[in-house]
DNA sequence: TTGTCATTAAACCGAAAGGTTGACTAATTT
DNA sequence: AAATTAGTCAACCTTTCGGTTTAATGACAA
């Protein structure tokens, strides 16, 4: 098994939570081009500084993101592992979805040859 | 390619707020074992009646749940294909945090080689 | 037909979320 | 040293959330 599967202990609460939302989605995706400082993250939206550092804090809190400071910055990135906590609550639920789905489709594709 | 590819309309946002109450999540959990009524879904929480029946509206709302009614009861299902949307979402990043992961196993592993 | 059961609708409440402004700290520039 | 820049903190405001209660609807049972 993998080394990083024991350490998750990010609550699917936060991290849901901080998803929920389209500001802290777009960040995140930022976030996996490059390195941003909370001012360039900022820039994209119009809200003040104050109001993206808050939901820098946000993601910070779920474990998705960390900060370090660089002077009189702060640069964010992502944090590995943060999202595992969600990934496998979805995907264990959707699996169960998407059987039905692909039994659907066989179904049809069934339908289709005769 | 799946034919439910092309079909999720469904809003991140909707769906994401939807998982992030651990209450929603555990009744998605119920669902996953078989279909029940809005009561038999309400009966492990403390809380009225229609203050789960509220829960199972914002369910329904984010596309992860289906109402049909049977006489005088709701027999609540889980909508295929609901959780599509997220799980895309969730894969995309987790992916990018999981290959930094395994490079770290990488490293480590052959650290442990040497 | 009268009553009861399952559920929703509406009005309301306190707490949390998303946002702002303004004051503050700390690093940088001039 | 003074002024500017990057960011946070605290207080505040408005909207949304999670929950309640009470009333209304519609199926079923007596």
């Amino acid at each position: 098994m993998f080394n990083y599967m024991v350490e998750y202990l990010q609550s699917p609460d936060l991290v849901f939570r901080a998803l929920g939302d389209p500001t802290r989605r777009r960040m995140i995706e930022q976030l996996s081009q490059a390195e941003l400082t909370v001012g360039e993250l900022a820039e994209p939206f119009e809200m003040t500084l104050a109001g993206a550092s808050k939901h820098v804090g946000v993601l910070e809190q779920a474990g998705l993101v960390v900060r370090k400071k660089r002077g009189r910055e702060r640069v964010c990135s992502l944090r590995p592992g943060g999202l595992l906590a969600a990934r496998d609550w979805v995907e264990r639920y959707s699996a169960f979805w998407t059987a039905r789905l692909d039994a659907l489709d066989q179904a049809l594709k069934e339908d289709g040859d005769e």
